[in-house]
DNA sequence: GTCTATAGGCTGATAGAC
DNA sequence: GTCTATCAGCCTATAGAC
C-alpha cells in the first residue's frame, strides 16, 4: 500500500503535472506547493530535494506500467506468434490503458517521461526506471529478426521509441500545422497511426520490406 | 552579410552550445557570457532579453537550412517521380549536408530544436521557423498519396519529424542500452536507419502497404 | 506532521562610466 | 561597444516552534 500519506500524494501529483507542463527547470518548489495546497518546508520532510521529488514522481507510476508491460510481453515472448506488430503493442497498448482507466495523470506522467528521455542529463533516471524493460523487448526483437546486427536492431528499437515519446509529449504541433483542426492530445485518433508508424518503421528500418514478414 | 559583429556572434554561439546541453532554463546569462567571454551587461545591449536571444539563435540558422530544404523540395515537387523516400530526404539531406561542412555548431542547434519542438511553450518560435517549410512538404505528400484524408496525413508527417527529433536530440539512451557500444552521436550509422524508419513508417501509417507504392 | 521564518545565493535586467 | 556595479526579486534548502 504505497503513498497513504494523503499530503505527500498530493506533493507528487502537483509535481508530475507542473513538471510535465512546463519542464523541470521552469517550475519552482513553491509553486508545486502552491499547486498542492501544502506548505514550503513539507518538500523537504518528504523528499530530501527538488531532485528527489522529481525522482519520486518517475518512480512511483514506473513498476506498474512495467509489470503491465511485463504481462503482455509474457503472453508472445518465445513462441512463434510473436511479431513486430505485438511487440510495438506490448509499448503502446498498457500506456493507452492506463490512460483511459486513469485519465490525466498518465497523460501527465508521459508528458513528463517524453521529456526526461530526450536529455543525457536524465539518462540515468531513465535508465534506471525502464532499461530492463525495454531490453526484455528487444530481445525479443532479436529473436524473431534473426541475423540483424544487434546495434541496428537497437537503434531502430530507439528511434520507434523516440516517435512514441514524440506523440505523448504533446508538443502542439499537430494544432499548429492544422490551424486548430487536429489536436496533439486527441490519442483516439493518433493511436492507430503510431502502431502502424512504428511497426513499418521498424520493419523497413531492419530491411524486412515484406510487409508480412515476422 | 549577417553578424558583422564578432562579439554578437559569439553571444549566439555560446547560447546555442549551452542551451542545446542543458536546457533554455537550466543555463543563466551569466553562463552564456562566461562562454562567450564578455561581459554580462552585452547580453542586454544586443539582445534585448534571455528569450529574445533563444529567438535570435533559432533564427540565424532556420532560413539557411529552410532555403536549402526547399531547394531540394523544388527538384521533386509535382513531377512524377516524387516518392515518400524523397520527402524524407528534403528534410534529412540537407540537415546532414549541413553537419558534415560545418561540424559541431549544426548538431548544437538541431539539438536545441529537438527540445524547442517537443514543448507548447515554444510551438510559437517553431511555428514561425518551420511551419511553412512542413506545409510545403505535407502538401506534396498529399499530393502523391491521393485519398488519404489530410488529417492522417499531418498526423502522420508530425510523428515522422517526432522520430527524426529524437535522433538529432542524441539522449544517450542509445548508448545506455548498448553498455556504450552504440553512441546517439555517430550519425553516420544512424541515418540510413533513420530514412527508412520514417519512409517505412509513413507508408504504413498511411495505408500504403505495398513497398512499391509511391 | 504541519507551519513559519529566514539564511545564503543566484537570477534577469538595468544604469551609467568610459 | 565595452565594462562594472547594483537592484529587486526569486530560488533551494534548513532550523526550529508547535
Amino acid at each position: 500500500m504505497p503513498d497513504t500519506n494523503a499530503t505527500r500524494t498530493r506533493i507528487l501529483d502537483a509535481a508530475e503535472r507542473l513538471f510535465a507542463r512546463s519542464g523541470y527547470d521552469a517550475v519552482s518548489i513553491r509553486e508545486i506547493m502552491r499547486e498542492a495546497d501544502t506548505q514550503l518546508g513539507l518538500m523537504s520532510y518528504y523528499f530530501a530535494s527538488k531532485e528527489a521529488l522529481l525522482e519520486a514522481v518517475v518512480a512511483r507510476r514506473s513498476s506498474h506500467l512495467n509489470d503491465r508491460r511485463c504481462a503482455c510481453l509474457a503472453i508472445i515472448a518465445g513462441t512463434a506468434e510473436s511479431s513486430i506488430e505485438q511487440i510495438v503493442d506490448v509499448l503502446l497498448a498498457p500506456f493507452f490503458e492506463l490512460v483511459s482507466e486513469e485519465g490525466e495523470a498518465w497523460k501527465s506522467y508521459a508528458k513528463l517521461n517524453a521529456q526526461l528521455a530526450q536529455s543525457p542529463r536524465w539518462s540515468g533516471l531513465i535508465k534506471e526506471n525502464f532499461d530492463d524493460m525495454t531490453t526484455l523487448l528487444i530481445d525479443e526483437l532479436e529473436r524473431i529478426v534473426p541475423g540483424v546486427a544487434r546495434a541496428d536492431i537497437l537503434r531502430a528499437f530507439v528511434i520507434a521509441i523516440g516517435a512514441m515519446l514524440a506523440v505523448l509529449a504533446t508538443s502542439g504541433r499537430m494544432r499548429s500545422l492544422s490551424n486548430g483542426y487536429v489536436l496533439d492530445e486527441d490519442f483516439d485518433a493518433i493511436r492507430p497511426q503510431l502502431g502502424e508508424f512504428m511497426s513499418g518503421g521498424l520493419r523497413q528500418a531492419l530491411g524486412l520490406s515484406d510487409r508480412n514478414a515476422r
